[in-house]
DNA sequence: TTCGATTATGTGATATTATAACATAACGAA
DNA sequence: TTCGTTATGTTATAATATCACATAATCGAA
């Protein structure tokens, strides 16, 4: 599968993705979704604007973020907390968190889901929803 | 044990914490490590800034961020990456990423250790830091 | 088809979080 | 004491994110 093709792929599963949901997948979160694809990494909200405004002047900080918002409530789109930065979800699972495993040599990110409940949990606390990262090296990266 | 007392008690053991690797436990660094424990719930660094200037005019963001680097460094306090937000260690522990259960509505968090490795890691991945949040609501609070 | 409600985007300003850069001061070993 | 190192003071600015309000696009109901 070529580059292109997986941010095709990616789009139009996104557009059926949101259609079944009665969301709408407009121009601009399309464009949004399309970088998050292309890019081999983690990327930073400011990063995307500046793609952004290479092909449309009148992007601003609102503008991405709202788009990230959107991907990210439809489950798009992850962010990275501790970078600071988003991804395309790689499984576009509808809930239950991801746990990415991000390599600090290359910036790749293996997203894994169904991680197994925690078994040291507090006593009756109930959990929404989890962050759950693990910095260090890929294996290419050893 | 009263408030003030679990304070002094986590001074003392900083003490002796950073005197064993050799680091120093400055009164600044022992001040901002206080204004941790005393907080109930993750604070932000420019709300323990404004605590600071209260006793300290001079107080600027790198003084805070200096000092919440160094805890952080030897392991005396963690940032709740997801909320920009730091406390003070609970535990401790020298190295091994804490596991952390916030409650949403009274802000509690509590910090957990030795959670086990995940089963679900890429092939050849090796791990150097963990961050570990989960969000929901703790047993008081459900 | 037009109306009105809702949702999405445009735009300027500003809030929040964090670091850079360089000067001064305190500490600690020789 | 002196010198190298570590810590702090200080000003400025970078990086990340949101608010508030105006305009526009969409969609369903009448």
């Amino acid at each position: 599968m070529t580059h292109s093709d997986s941010v095709s792929s990616a789009l139009a599963h996104a557009e059926k993705h949101c259609a079944d949901r009665g969301m709408r997948m407009t121009p601009l979160r399309r464009n949004v979704l399309a970088l998050l694809v292309e890019a081999s990494e983690p990327i930073k909200a400011y990063d995307l604007l500046d793609q952004m405004r290479s092909t449309d002047r009148s992007a601003k900080p609102p503008t991405v973020y709202r788009s990230l918002d959107f991907l990210m409530e439809v489950g798009l789109a992850h962010k990275v907390e501790a970078l600071n930065a988003y991804i395309a979800c790689a499984h576009c699972h509808d809930k239950g968190g991801a746990e990415l495993y991000i390599c600090g040599n290359c910036g790749s990110v293996d997203e894994r889901h169904g991680a197994p409940e925690p078994q040291n949990a507090p006593e009756g606390f109930r959990t929404d929803r989890s962050v759950v990262e693990h910095y260090g090296r890929c294996a290419n990266c050893s």
